[in-house]
DNA sequence: TCACCAGTGGAGGGTTCG
DNA sequence: ATCACGAACCCTCCACTG
């Protein structure tokens, strides 16, 4: 039996910075980041000569201006970089049916039924590369491997590499032969293994455990007792180079939410209230435009000291309606006390279902509920004919 | 009636990833 | 080293059911 997989692991470069740089070659060879330039933003890709200077994704805007004072900061334009992506997935498509997205800028691809027609892993890749090189006009790298997570560690060996000298250049595809995996694995640090974070990371020091290979080494049961069962088994897997997850193409989504950093902190009820209608609306308006209902809805509050707190309520029946969210949340937010400050808000719904609460003569809140859906598929479709801001909660205003 | 058990699902908190 | 946002997944505690 030969049940061996042929994987891909494609990655842009810098994703919504290549696109920005397509749009404006004036701009190539500088240090450019997209994110928010205000005082709570912070850097959502950045440049290979950004990253010269110590600026990363995920870094705070006013840090990445002190370290790299001549950073040029673009706004970014979310919908131009889904098109891109989308243009992308269709070379992807072009090779395999079984593609999984795992963010704009990155997908698995499984290619073992493709090596008939295409060649070999390493042709596909290449072709792949060449593809999104000409006629997207942006770079990746390409990892390949036996299973999902070596690919996405491959793809991250192939690479362009910035330090303070200098941008060099990534070798563009790297490939883990089969049974070369544990040679390729075991010396990388622990914190390259998808699933160790910064805490993990502290937890394993603690053990002595340095790299790949130490976490091997280490006995199972010793494992899970120092990050937990499901986490454990997991991480123990994946050091011996063990992964049988799926490439699964189309994946069901679990939940759906909008959270908002305010650029000054609240601290009445009115303010808090109003922005959760908005919150709502705009959640609910996803709910339907993907024609579910959430049972479980979840209110998010983080205070000036970026301590923050969950509430969350499940209903019998599903809910998609902007107001019937407002509802059932605005109980749960009166029980918090805001004085502290809020930082942020958000709603997330979960716990789908395709099933209202049993429709009842006797219910007024399902009546209203029924009502307000209708309501609020016409405000939809207004929605989609005269854009976003064509119509808003009144007691968003 | 009590103690225990297994399973399920909700609530709240956390970690990780891109 | 003072960090947004969206999502997946995990852990622990707890109530309920049988």
């Amino acid at each position: 039996m030969n049940s061996e997989r042929v994987i891909l692991h494609v990655d842009m470069d810098m994703f919504y910075v290549a696109v920005e740089l397509r749009e404006r070659p004036e701009l190539r060879g500088k240090p450019v980041v997209v994110g928010g330039a205000g005082p709570r933003g912070v850097i959502a890709a950045a440049s290979y000569e950004a990253r010269r200077f110590g600026v990363f994704s995920a870094m705070g805007s006013v840090h990445a201006q002190r370290l790299c004072p001549d950073v040029i900061f673009l706004p970014g334009n979310f919908p131009l970089y889904q098109e891109v992506s989308t243009d992308v997935h269709a070379i992807f498509h072009s090779v395999t049916p079984h593609v999984e997205g795992l963010a704009l800028d990155e997908a698995f691809l499984d290619v073992t039924g493709s090596l008939k027609i295409f060649g070999t892993a390493k042709d596909i890749a290449h072709l792949i590369r060449e593809r999104i090189t000409t006629e997207i006009g942006i770079p990746c790298s390409v990892g390949i491997a036996t299973n999902k997570f070596i690919a996405k560690i491959a793809s991250k060996a192939a690479k362009p590499i910035a330090t303070a000298e200098g941008v060099r250049a990534g070798k563009g595809v790297v490939q883990v032969e089969s049974g070369s995996e544990l040679s390729f694995l075991h010396p990388l640090p622990m914190k390259s293994l998808w699933g160790v974070g910064p805490v993990t990371q502290e937890k394993l020091d603690r053990i002595g455990i340095k790299t790949i290979g130490d976490l091997a080494a280490l006995p199972l049961h010793v494992l899970t007792v120092a990050v937990g069962e499901a986490h454990g088994r997991h991480l123990h897997d994946l050091s011996h180079g063990r992964d049988e997850r799926p490439v699964e193409s189309e994946r069901d989504v679990k939940s759906i939410g909008h959270e908002e950093t305010f650029n000054e902190d609240l601290f009445t009820y009115e303010e808090v209230h109003r922005h959760l209608v908005r919150l709502c609306d705009a959640v609910a308006s996803r709910l339907r435009a993907h024609q579910t209902l959430a049972r479980t809805l979840t209110l998010k509050v983080k205070f000036s000291d970026f301590h923050s707190i969950t509430r969350s309520i499940t209903a019998d029946g599903g809910k998609s309606s902007g107001p019937s969210l407002v509802d059932a949340l605005t109980p749960l937010l009166k029980n918090i006390n805001l004085a502290p400050g809020v930082r942020l808000l958000g709603v997330s719904t979960s716990n789908f279902t395709d099933e209202r609460a049993q429709p009842s003569l006797f219910d007024e809140d399902q009546v209203r509920d029924d009502s307000w859906d209708q309501a609020s598929e016409a405000i939809d479709h207004i929605r989609e004919k005269f854009g976003k801001g064509a119509i808003r909660p009144g007691s968003a205003l």
